[in-house]
RNA sequence: GGGUCUUUAGCUCAGUCGGCUAGAGCGCACGAUUCACAUUCGUGAGGUCACAGGUUCGAAUCCUGUAAGACCCACCA
């Protein structure tokens, strides 16, 4: 025997996937349709999580499924260089060495990180390879290879040519620790209580004064207008005076502007150009200027000297004891609202007015919206295109400077004399150019990763240079969390539009967030994240991966269970016991041939392994991996496993045995592809490997025949469940009259229900198997007939109930004349054989009373 | 404020176009077991499909509303 006893998946896992990079069965064989996905590449700077096991089993089965398939398969890995998630990381590590970004310059920290995530991106890809991934490793592109920069230098000149980036000074959300501005898309709002403070500004043409409410009162140093709504009589004859704001004693204006909502408040609002986005274009309708009052590190500037220097937090507690002190103070109320935070620190985000470079949005948009309303793009599931398309429409403008060393260098120089002339160039290794005669300047900051991540499609696929991967592009599936469906898949469709003219794949598949085994988020600080490498040394890698796709839908947050885990090694263990079965039967090396069934239950397992390879087929084409894995469980255990093997053990036909098994592997390879390989190797029938086969073949077989060894099922469940029920636990012999069935199969029958004996009687006599209708009793004494009269009688009230309940459906004229025909016969049918079970049944009580 | 999703067995979840007695895995109960596998085999119990209406010959499925929960978006100072 070449296959072990036990069925041990380490031992073997590393060698199999050593077998198939080394023969090369990754790379895409220029035969059949383009089938291409395109890896989300992992962050380089650690571990996978439990989501890339689910992300990378789908995109895993999808490829080596359509590869089997005979498509011209690829699966192009990637690793992301993951900008602002790398930095934060990095900065830890800096942190501990107790050093700061502030200790070196742009180009010293970009090679450091640079070694840092060298070293961690082996792993990730060693990881990759554990979880069974078949990509073709050496297609593997890098975020910051220099093809990636080359593309998206070239995108950057496209759209700056275009008119679609501009440098502009903006309100940019900032987080203080990281020091760097953010797009919307990257702040977590939370909800918080907190106050709405009312405060006092004394009018100056006026006798009284103005009051305005605020949940940011340290705010006020920077103030620069009080706005009001045109249309609120209270304030009427206030706009266009001035007001004096308390503790800077400025002179402000009041104006009028339609954003000020009459119910909120006082009506008045207290208007802070330099820390406010409302407040901001506010500022810029009124052409107000703008103060910035609160420096990088998040603590005040431009303000009386009392509060230089102090934090956001202390300076709102200042200035209030302050505005108390003065009696400027009028009252205050809870209020509940949404403050933004740093998605990585918590940092609460300080609005502020930057110089930076942004993408104008709604023009790439439109042609997005219109892409995916066309259906040039489908989704599954298929209500986030709506989601997507809404997103799309109220989308503004995208800022892409980071402030950070870690990312692909914004390619614009500045001219020194002037700080408006900026240039495109791409020498960003260079801190100072000269163009005609002109001396320009780096610009420091760093692209935004979702700017090149978004390129990714047609920068994997060389589809630009067109390159060998060129014809796998538009891709045919994107397989990636439904979390990063606007900050990715949104930018992906968007760019792919812009620079290729087409959408950058056919299908996009979301999956949703695993869960903990209690239905909670994993997080490190709660302690409760499942890390897949421990679940592969724990159950095999096959397991993880039909375990995490089991009963699980797309796009849905669920939980990880580890029940199905097991389950799914145990059906490993099942095929490796089929295997190691048929191995015993047949030995290892012979052909595979299409075999002619002989028996009915070679008959019956042709047609059962024939429907579930269709139906597989057709759930993997609607992406219901779950179903589709349920389906290969079923047919394998139950139908093959159960049944055949066990009939086979009466009449071996060895052919048959080894086409089922091979049918098996095949079916079971894109699902479990390392045990499928272990055995099809260990067997050598074959001298190719699992991985470059093709799906099952069909095989003829004659449906009568099928049908007969379903019936023979039926008789011996009955036979099963009848013993069951009956006390102590004797086997009993089966006699049968005039049955051809029983009579051809009369081992058959006694093995698989474990009978002492079948044997055939010219006289009936015992207990009437009645539910098959089979010519066939148990042969019981006496008082077992009689202690089962209780049991006969609860299955006739049972079949009396159905009989009614059919009755009553064909009585409704308007079943019979609306309802399908089909179901009106079938409904006909079963009232025959329900009538047929009572009668028998009746008899058979009949015979013991 | 707007939007998306979820609610089915003790647990975690499937259930496609509305159509057989609503399924799976785990768990539970009873039984088996030298002959591929205790990572096994057989049998069974367990469901008011969240709730209330409606449409239909027929609803877990479609429509309306209610409740509970998850998530996303949004500038309400």
């Amino acid at each position: 025997m070449n296959l072990a006893k036990t069925y041990t998946p380490n031992e073997f896992e590393p060698n199999i996937y050593a077998m198939w990079e080394s023969a090369g069965v990754f790379k895409p064989t220029g035969q059949g349709t383009p089938y291409s996905i395109v890896m989300p590449p992992p962050n380089a700077n650690g571990n996978l999580h439990v989501g890339h096991a689910l992300g990378s089993a789908i995109q895993d089965i999808l490829v080596r499924y359509h590869r089997m398939k005979g498509d011209d398969a690829v699966y192009i890995p990637g690793a992301d260089h993951a900008g602002f998630e790398t930095w934060v990381v990095y900065e830890r590590e800096l942190d501990k060495q107790g050093k700061s970004r502030f200790d070196y310059s742009r180009d010293e920290l970009y090679a450091q990180v640079w070694d840092f995530v060298d070293k961690k991106r082996g792993d990730m890809e060693l990881q990759l390879r554990a979880l069974g991934v078949g990509a073709d490793w050496d297609d593997l592109v890098f975020t910051l290879d220099q093809k990636v920069i080359d593309t998206v230098y070239g995108t950057f000149e496209k759209m700056w040519s275009d008119g679609l980036i501009y440098r502009g000074e903006r309100i940019v959300n900032f987080c203080p620790k990281h020091q760097t501005s953010f797009a919307d898309i990257e702040v977590e709002y939370e909800t918080e209580k907190s106050k709405l403070w009312k405060i006092a500004y004394p009018l100056l043409n006026h006798i009284g004064e103005i009051v305005v409410a605020t949940t940011r009162p340290e705010t006020m140093l920077g103030d620069t207008a009080i706005a009001v709504n045109p249309n609120d009589a209270r304030y009427a004859k206030l706009i266009g005076t001035k007001a004096l704001l308390p503790l800077v004693n400025r002179e402000i204006p009041i104006v009028a502007d339609e954003y000020v909502d009459m119910n909120y408040g006082t009506g008045a609002v207290k208007i802070t150009p330099a820390h406010d986005p409302n407040d901001f274009e506010i500022g810029q309708r009124h052409d107000l200027p703008t103060i910035q009052i609160v420096d990088i590190n998040g603590t005040m500037m431009n303000v009386p000297d009392e509060f230089v220097g102090l934090s956001v937090d202390e300076s709102r507690q200042r200035v209030l004891e302050a505005l108390e002190k003065e009696e400027f103070l009028r009252g205050e109320e809870s209020i509940e609202h949404s403050v933004g935070h740093c998605y990585k620190c918590g940092t609460v985000i300080q609005p502020m007015v930057k110089e930076q470079w942004f993408v104008r949005m709604q023009p790439l948009a439109e042609k997005a919206i219109a892409a995916i309303e066309q259906g040039e793009v489908a989704f599954t599931p298929a209500n986030k295109s709506k989601v997507l398309v809404a997103y799309l429409r109220e989308l503004k403008d995208w800022n892409i400077s980071r402030q950070i060393p870690w990312g692909i260098p914004i390619p614009a120089f500045q001219n020194i004399d002037d700080p408006t002339d900026w240039i495109f160039d791409t020498r960003v290794d260079q801190q100072e150019i000269v163009v005609n005669g002109t001396t320009y300047k780096r610009e420091e900051d760093t692209l935004d990763t979702w700017f090149s991540s978004g390129q990714w499609p047609y920068i994997t696929t060389d589809y630009l240079s067109g390159g060998q991967l060129a014809k796998f592009y538009p891709n045919q599936v994107m397989e990636t969390a439904g979390d990063i469906l606007f900050a990715w898949v949104a930018r992906m469709i968007m760019l792919g539009v812009y620079r290729t003219g087409q959408v950058p794949f056919r299908h996009v598949y979301l999956h949703g967030l695993v869960l903990d085994e209690h239905g909670q988020k994993m997080s490190k600080s709660k302690g409760n994240v499942i890390n897949p490498m421990e679940a592969i040394s724990q159950y095999g890698s096959d397991a993880l991966r039909m375990g995490i796709i089991a009963s699980r839908s797309a796009a849905q947050p669920q939980a990880f269970n580890a029940g199905k885990v097991v389950a799914a090694r145990n059906f490993c263990n099942k095929l490796w016991n089929i295997a190691r079965f048929v191995e015993a039967q047949v030995g290892q090396a012979r052909s595979v041939q299409l075999p002619e069934p002989q028996s009915m239950a070679d008959h019956w397992v042709v047609r059962q392994l024939g429907r579930a390879g269709t139906l597989i087929e057709q759930q993997i084409a609607e992406y219901r991996f779950a179903e589709a894995f349920e389906t290969l469980y079923h047919v394998v255990w139950d139908d093959v496993a159960d049944w055949y093997i066990e009939a086979s053990k009466v009449e071996t036909h060895t052919d048959m045995l080894v086409w089922v098994l091979d049918t098996c592997l095949r079916l079971a390879h894109p699902f479990a592809p390392f045990v499928t390989e272990t055995i099809w190797q260990a067997l050598s029938w074959h001298d190719d490997l699992v991985a470059q086969a093709s799906y099952p073949s069909v095989c003829a077989y004659n449906e009568l025949q099928a049908a007969e060894f379903s019936r023979l099922k039926k008789l011996v469940a009955e036979a099963r469940y009848v013993m069951s029920e009956l006390p102590g636990n004797d086997r009993y012999t089966l006699l049968y009259g005039d049955d051809s069935l029983i009579a051809e199969n009369t081992e058959l029958v006694r093995r698989l229900a474990r009978l002492k004996e079948v044997k055939s009687v010219d006289t009936a006599r015992g207990l009437r198997l009645a539910a098959s209708g089979r010519d066939a009793w148990l042969d019981v004494s006496e008082e077992v007939l009689y202690e089962h009269q209780t049991n006969l009688e609860k299955r006739l009230v049972e079949a009396r109930a159905q009989a009614a309940k059919l009755q009553g459906r064909l009585d409704n004229e308007r079943y019979v004349s609306q309802a399908p025909a089909h179901l009106v016969e079938e409904s006909r049918q079963q009232l025959k054989s329900t009538q047929g079970l009572i009668e028998r049944l009746v008899n058979e009580l009949d015979v013991i009373g």
